[in-house]
DNA sequence: CCATCCTGTGAATCATGGTTCACTTCTTCA
DNA sequence: TGAAGAAGTGAACCATGATTCACAGGATGG
């Protein structure tokens, strides 16, 4: 036995990984999935496409791991935001609301390839799973308001989904259109959101 | 000169159009845009793959041209709707949202395909352009709304675009499980968007 | 009836872009 | 130092599915 894995070359492995999984989110963010093939991943990240097969199984994988990285971020500001306590449903999902759009129209490439862009399966798979995310911290907050009498009952599920919706679809125009300097926008749909939950009417 | 195109070639002509246009548009409609490639409509459409081309420049002017004719259909639906005088704003959304939910659910393959599957460039810009269509029947509605004095003026055109994206949301996860019979969920969605639109507060 | 033009045919072709792999280079340790 | 395993390389390869095109089969009208 002449040779093992030391940490030296274990750390330079990974190093090398992230080099590649950072040089293809920097190139989504910057062109979109539509210019991030394998070869310009490898060519921003210097390294040969080969190279990229040492270290994901296919391209799939890669940009799979790379849209979940990004989408766990822009979930935990959300998570934040909706689950901070002590205010009542409706502002918690406003504060979800807000954040969401700010942080989408902050970065409106990547914002938009992971809203809207069309993506191989892996990742759209992906992009429902974030999708749900969101849906699941406004049906949290929701059920909350509900339990509290705060909100009427409803099916959570459905006004989370149609929330999400809603604001993918407000965005995705002004996003294309590199619109981001709009606090309006941002005002609208927070509005909108808070009209969307029926407040209980105390008989 | 020998020959020139007469009344009942020109009718054959226009009926091989159709029949594959129809096969296109059955083909999406029974198994999505997945299942949709040249070879598989020429087959539904009883015809070689060459004569395909004879009558669409290629795949993505056929399906353009099938998605536009489909969504003009409903598009039409939806319109007659909101359309319908004599009613306040919030009723004819209300009535626009119940129409473009019921249609969806009754034909769920064509629906999904509609709002969500992917689809190649020229199909996705017909999408668009149906969203565009769905989005203005509701900024119409709404815009009568502010000026009848029964809304509280707005940003239009991004309180009827979250409406679209919101439906669109929430009807992707039970139309792709097939789940079709939900008067439950037109319900709901018909009282999202009544709570969205708010009404002027007359002080 | 035949010259001419049109429509139908489907196997061959092509374009795109992901994936492989024989080879080189580097690292480890006896 | 050299044997052995791991990482790096990039041109060749391949899969998919749209598109073409040379040829066959029908109309049309002089």
């Amino acid at each position: 036995m002449a040779y093992r894995a030391t940490e030296k070359t274990e750390a330079r492995k990974i190093a090398a990984r992230e080099r590649i999984a950072g040089a293809a989110l920097d190139q989504v963010s910057e062109g979109g999935y539509a210019s991030a093939g394998v070869q310009a991943v490898a060519d921003r990240a210097d390294v040969a496409v080969g190279t990229v097969y040492r270290h994901f199984p296919s391209k799939a994988d890669l940009f799979a791991e790379v849209f979940r990285r990004a989408a766990q971020r822009e979930l935990d500001v959300v998570k934040e935001v909706t689950e901070a306590d002590g205010r009542g449903a409706r502002e918690r999902c406003a504060a979800g609301v807000e954040a969401f759009c700010r942080r989408a129209l902050a970065g409106p490439v990547l914002g938009y390839a992971q809203i809207a862009e069309p993506v191989d399966p892996a990742v759209e798979s992906e992009r429902l799973r974030l999708r749900r995310g969101y849906r699941d911290l406004f049906v949290a907050a929701l059920e909350d308001g509900v339990q509290s009498g705060e909100l009427e009952p409803h099916d959570s599920q459905t006004v989370a989904a149609a929330l999400v919706g809603a604001l993918g679809e407000a965005l995705v125009g002004p996003l294309s259109r590199r619109e981001c300097q709009s606090e309006a926008l941002v005002a609208t749909l927070v509005q909108f959101c808070e009209n969307a939950l029926t407040k209980r009417v105390t008989a």
